[in-house]
DNA sequence: AGTTAAGCGAGACGGTACGTCTCGTCTTTTA
DNA sequence: TAAAAGACGAGACGTACCGTCTCGCTTAACT
């Protein structure tokens, strides 16, 4: 017999009080509330622990520091937000995309994802732990629909795949940290257009 | 800070009072070392006091914050950097000066610039004051060079010059803090390309 | 019949798991040995549970506090030293215990008790639990001893026998908190002596 | 000529602020009341921050720990209690100063004295520095009055001055520590003439 | 043999103090 | 009269212990 019991979905169930969903939720919620209602200078692993009535040492139990957690904190409410269209032809998708990412800049999730990024920024010298945990994936998407819209011909720049996304996207983010404007929906529908040169139908 | 002269016999003797410009000149110059060396979060007022042998009431005295002193900082040491070509056509100008500041990018002034634009950006939301006291001349400058290349039609690229000076600039930038491998000269020229799309003999 | 079943020394047995005797007594030893070796402060019940690999919940389900412990974990060691003889006149039984009393205070013994002390004064402000639990028996029986020695003229003191007890072993104890020197058997007997004015042939 | 000036108690005085006596006295007026009123364990380093509104950090500057806080908010306020009588003879003069100390061990003084040590013990593993610092001096004038009691006659008592002395603070700091009763001045006195055997006429 | 109750280790958790750090202000001496 | 030296209140840092609370497993007495 085994000594330990095996839960339905096969995982180990451990021994002692188990982590509390609860609290990991509340620790997430207030650090992205706090990002963006107060600003990165204010969300304090104490005010932090304060806002969710939790206690500091359970959040650096299960963070190793403030960028983690804010990348988690991030993850976990931002993933669901911008998602990448799947009807329409690539450069249509993109241009969607670009449109809403746009408007989410505008939005708390700008906020939020720029404190994230400075954060890993002045710890870390770089954000590149955000690129791996959260850009590189959507990149990647976008990168194969421009692929997509090269290879049928809805788009007809003819640049590395790469290159296009980051002359896009490196464009709002740009303007957006700089605070450059315009920087609307429209703008962002124009600049795609400009670097993917889509044929007129798309 | 050379504030002290040495006599022959070791005593230090005082030639009168410090140059205010010396004093500040110290703290730019220890605040600048103290980003690339140890990074924005050591970089502390504290620390740079400590390390330009100047007492805090003097850094504030003339600074009302960090992410002030950090810009003066960059902007002394940093404006010489980076200058933009004035020979050749436009294309080939901007070209040239997109190399020659992805070169820079990556070393100490990439470090540097980096850390005051997060500074400001958990300070303030955005690195607007950067941009307006940094930026914005560099850029502009850029932007008429690409204008007077659409007018001479060395530049084929039909976009509005922001546009384009963003698309440019804006991916390296974003290739920079993400990490996004290549990030080098020759990157930086191929992208002024794609994006400008020059005539053959430009 | 009995619903519950009777154990030889007829103690009721419980039902459920019964109270294990080597996690009890591995709790007082390490308190002890934590007490003895690292001292007052870092004997702390994470401490205890740690140096006897019993869980924290074992120790708080049988002690309140943790002066409740170390009173326990002193008396369950330390009970069994320091006998008072029973043999010799009346003065020379309690100098005999003086001087072995004296010799254990500076030893393990002493660094214990004191601590036990300690704890108990800084929690609720006296060591009366400390006198109640421990010292009042001890000091019963010395001063019978005391008593039988002024009957029978072995003790030439006539204060009240709390009185003379008090000024032997407050004086010891007094020593030993503050570190005034000597503190020896020989200091204890001549003491007693001073105290207790024994006959000559005592 | 001087290079820093001297001030009329020929202290040198310092450059930058000086240390504020208000704040010094502040904390060490609130170690003292917390002690008093809340006891040992309350009297955190955070409660007199809290309660003198001090930060900690001026706390942390002028005392390495907290025994040594509390050692000196006991002299600053304990060391004018309790003075030694200077009329009298030898015999009465102690006669009396160990009624008068009695009174005070069984007030706020007792509470916070008991307190100290006990925090020095806990500490250290003995209250050898509250000996050195407060104790010891106290200790040897009664040592000196003792001596003059025993040459002019007016204590019988032939023991060490140490021991006598010892025999009669001991016992009381004995009763006191371990609440042993009666503990009054009456007690007191009593136990002055058992253990110095005055003549009758002192 | 199966049920039930308690003991116990593992470990999560909120609370609070620890001792240190930097911030930005203030007060004094010195050149 | 500007600068240094440095005290100071505020409050975050990351760690430790407190005492409580699930959990899963074990051990016995009672059905």
């Amino acid at each position: 017999m085994a000594s330990k019991a095996e839960t339905e979905d096969g995982t180990t169930a451990r021994r002692g009080r188990p982590r509390s969903a609860a609290t990991t939720a509340a620790i997430l919620q207030s650090a992205y509330t706090l990002m963006a209602t107060t600003g990165l200078a204010a969300t304090t692993i104490d005010a932090i622990a304060r806002h969710s009535n939790v206690s500091k040492m359970t959040i650096y139990k299960w963070w190793p520091s403030r960028e983690a957690l804010l990348i988690d904190a991030f993850l976990d409410q931002a993933s669901r937000a911008v998602p990448l269209p799947v009807t329409g032809n690539p450069a249509a998708q993109i241009r969607r995309h670009a449109a809403t990412y746009t408007e989410a800049l505008l939005g708390e999730f700008g906020r939020v994802q720029l404190a994230v990024i400075s954060e890993c920024v002045s710890k870390t010298g770089s954000a590149e732990i955000f690129y791996e945990r959260y850009l590189n994936l959507r990149r990647s998407r976008v990168l194969e629909t421009i692929v997509n819209g090269q290879k049928d011909g809805s788009i007809g720049a003819s640049g590395a795949p790469g290159d296009l996304y980051d002359a896009i996207y490196g464009s709002l983010f740009y303007r957006y940290v700089f605070g450059i404007k315009p920087l609307t929906p429209a703008y962002a529908r124009n600049l795609v257009n400009l670097v993917l040169r889509p044929n007129a139908d798309a």
